[in-house]
DNA sequence: ATCTGTCATTAACATAAGTTAATGCATCTG
DNA sequence: CAGATGCATTAACTTATGTTAATGACAGAT
């Protein structure tokens, strides 16, 4: 049933041949990471690709001083990865963990690799991919850079509203870039302000 | 001559068959735009991807009082575009602007649907294209959340040091988030520091 | 029911960065 | 040459956000 799931998500980002979707799929390794678990630690070379069946992933950087900064947050039906990492070969200076008990598929590189040589309908499929991924960081460098922390939140809320909800409001802070102090402090303002008519 | 060039810069994101390379040469249009001229305004729907061939251009948004901020970029030999507006179709929350006289190809969004229908080499090449497009934002977004401004300056001379030749100033500090005056701040201090044996 | 750990809130305080405005210094133009 | 323009610097001041630490609420475990 996953199998079929991932089918779906495969053709939700463009159009893959069942054979095409039959190869990945038997070539694909299940696994299970537990809350908090990492599937990727930082400084380790990031030989896969992901999907997520079941849970949510955060993928964050840590600074020296051991402060964690998320960057995104990939939940049920996604596909993630720490790409510049994977692509490049380079040691990744992300981290992957799992926020709640998930259930990923382990889609090597290696693989992909074979999958492009294969058909020309993967190229495509990265393509589609890698044009969602940048739209998506297009967004959020938009919303980091143009408003102050407060409009960051208000915009956060109504982008991600499932998001608000399943996750702790302190790496909800952590993905806006802001001090959880701070978010607690922001979201008691917005509580006095939302009707000017009181 | 610049389309010897353009077929270098084209080859050099992934292998283009000769054929295919001249039917792109044969379909772009060139275009000049002086200094400060507008490539495309905030709120069209951007119809083409670019290609640099002279010049330096920049892509910015604006936020609602009128203060910019600068995205991007763009000098000799690159390809731009404010893609995410190209490929949804949604009116362009970023703008684009010739920052010195600048000769750019002009790549209607028409003519890339053709190219990508015509060889599979086209989607392997906007595959690799958005891929590098994605490491250079993932960067970016690393250095405006993880670090402080002078910092982040540090990073940015380090990093292109041709465009802190090229530009001035104040666009730099647009780049990275801060306030020009704190940029000279910044600098000022920077001057101070360097060696802390003075 | 009590203990434990996790997270949110609050307050007092410290600091970095933004704002405004004046000054200086080139470069360009008539 | 004089005036205008565009940009960088500097200073005085304001504001937003971070820091530290104490307190409180809640959920899960024993």
């Amino acid at each position: 049933m996953e199998n079929n799931r991932l089918q779906e998500a495969l053709n939700r980002i463009t159009a893959i041949p069942e054979a095409e979707a039959r190869y990945l799929e038997q070539h694909v390794e299940w696994r299970f990471a537990g809350k908090g678990e990492l599937l990727l630690r930082e400084g380790e070379v990031c030989t896969s690709a992901y999907y997520c069946a079941e849970g949510l992933v955060r993928i964050y950087y840590s600074s020296e001083d051991g402060t964690e900064f998320n960057k995104n947050f990939f939940a049920e039906q996604m596909f993630f990865s720490a790409y510049s990492s994977m692509l490049t070969r380079e040691p990744s200076t992300l981290s992957i963990q799992a926020m709640e008990p998930s259930k990923v598929a382990v889609i090597p590189r290696a693989l992909m690799d074979r999958l492009y040589e294969r058909h020309p309908c993967w190229d495509r499929w990265g393509r589609k991919l890698a044009e969602m991924l940048y739209i998506l960081k297009e967004r959020r460098e938009h919303l980091l850079l143009v408003h102050a922390a407060e409009e960051r939140y208000r915009i956060f809320l109504q982008r991600f509203p499932e998001l608000a909800q399943r996750l702790p409001q302190y790496q909800i802070a952590s993905y806006l870039g802001i001090n959880p102090v701070s978010l607690s402090r922001i979201r008691n303002n917005q509580a006095r302000k939302p009707s000017p008519l009181g």
